[in-house]
DNA sequence: CGGTGTGAACGTCTTCACAGCA
DNA sequence: TGCTGTGAAGACGTTCACACCG
């Protein structure tokens, strides 16, 4: 697990029985493991649909999203109750219903923050699937770069910072500096009502409880990798491509 | 936890006794959940070291990490008993043990496939740590990227993917494609050799056994951070911002 | 003392296996 | 019959608390 949540003072959870799938409660508590694989469920039932499959089945998600099929039944069933036994799940159905818990039905702005390469490569990646995840602002310090168009946007100057999360309604900001500046402009975004913060500098950042913070740190997986390539070579045997070349999912 | 690797069928698990500190033979059997948090540890070391710190407590590593004591503790006990009882960690030392355990005492070559902004941005990274893992190569399918000059290399055509993994020594392929040429690579990538793939195009990779694939996708930690913010926002009562803002970790 | 190293308790996530329903 | 939904078991990770030692 990358990564440690506020814990949040478990959010009303009535009694513990199930709701009604109808109308109103939805499910109370959701695995942050689960939370972690909705939006990869989503990116291939928005495949699905664009194919015009209309249902699909637990295991056939479980391929393509790159895990088993338990995970999946377990991982839905904590939404509620959407399948159909003996048939699989209505493909649009499950989209709104991941969409909801998602909490992509009304728009998040999110502002980035540091707009070199890596933010610009953030502003372009546009395929936010279903709405709900909207770029509004990107900001930056230096002011060769204030004025500039990226992307159809314009970029601002981060003195502006706390104006644009308040006039833009921003709810996600993401760090894009370099690791220097990064616990400043955190502290920043958390001071101007900004809750949630992906962070891509190569630093920790200490923030007040009840702020989200994600880390995604280059560098880190790196050396991950380089852990594990050396593990295979510090190992005498063991074939590097096994005679078994059974297909097997990645991470995602 | 976001990544999953191939199971690699337990690494000669010598008995299960401790062996001797010095010479030879290190910890078997390293958890993930340590290996992933060994690569911040690091960072935070060198920064200890720049400032020419020459030991360290474990409740001080822990405050700088954003973990907590215990973990950082249990972590470096895996490698091995380098801490000295009621002082800390000696960190030149502790930076020679975590760096071999990373497997970064010896080079490994990564080679980028994809130089567009994102590809840049990781080309352009620079700061890795104390060598180790080092950018050989970059690659691009667009014929008007062949031929430039970025971050002091020139890009190549992924055409010549095989002969560059051969003749660089690249034992990590980095994905920063449009998510529709990401299995097509993935797949050239591990035929050529390399055995460790970090993803950041939006599709699940499908590898053979023996392969390790981490992927990184901007839009799911942005709807991991939507789901968060509806949290806050579908609860009623709860404060954005509890009247105690006593400092607390963040992610890494 | 002060801080490491670690058994044991605890909590979370994954996997199994099957009851139950369309 | 086929596939979902889920209790129960197991694996894994975290936290606690303290023995041990410099």
């Amino acid at each position: 697990m990358t990564a440690r949540f506020t814990d949040d003072a478990a959010g009303a959870a009535s009694a513990d029985g199930r709701q009604e799938t109808a109308a109103g409660t939805r499910a109370a508590h959701v695995p942050d493991a689960t939370v972690a694989r909705l939006p990869v469920y989503l990116r291939v039932l928005l495949g699905l649909a664009d194919a015009k499959v209309e249902t699909v089945s637990s295991e056939d998600l479980a391929v393509a999203a790159g895990v088993n099929s338990a995970k999946v039944r377990k991982d839905l069933s904590q939404l509620g109750s959407f399948g159909t036994r003996g048939v699989g799940y209505d493909v649009a159905n499950l989209l709104a219903e991941i969409s909801r818990e998602l909490g992509l039905t009304r728009p998040r702005g999110v502002a980035i923050v540091g707009i070199g390469n890596l933010g610009r490569a953030l502003a372009g990646y546009g395929g936010f699937a279903p709405r709900g995840v909207q770029v509004e602002a990107l900001l930056d310090a230096d002011p060769g770069r204030i004025g500039e168009m990226v992307n159809g946007m314009i970029v601002l100057s981060v003195d502006d910072l706390e104006k644009v999360v308040a006039n833009r309604d921003i709810s996600i900001g993401v760090i894009a500096t370099p690791a220097g500046a990064a616990q400043d402009i955190c502290d920043r975004l958390v001071a101007a009502g900004v809750r949630n913060i992906l962070n891509f500098a190569p630093a920790t950042l200490i923030v007040s409880p009840g702020v989200n913070v994600r880390k995604v740190d280059l560098s880190v997986e790196l050396q991950i990798l380089s852990f594990h390539d050396q593990q295979r070579t510090r190992r005498p045997r063991g074939p590097a491509v096994p005679d078994v070349p059974e297909a097997v999912e990645a991470t995602s």
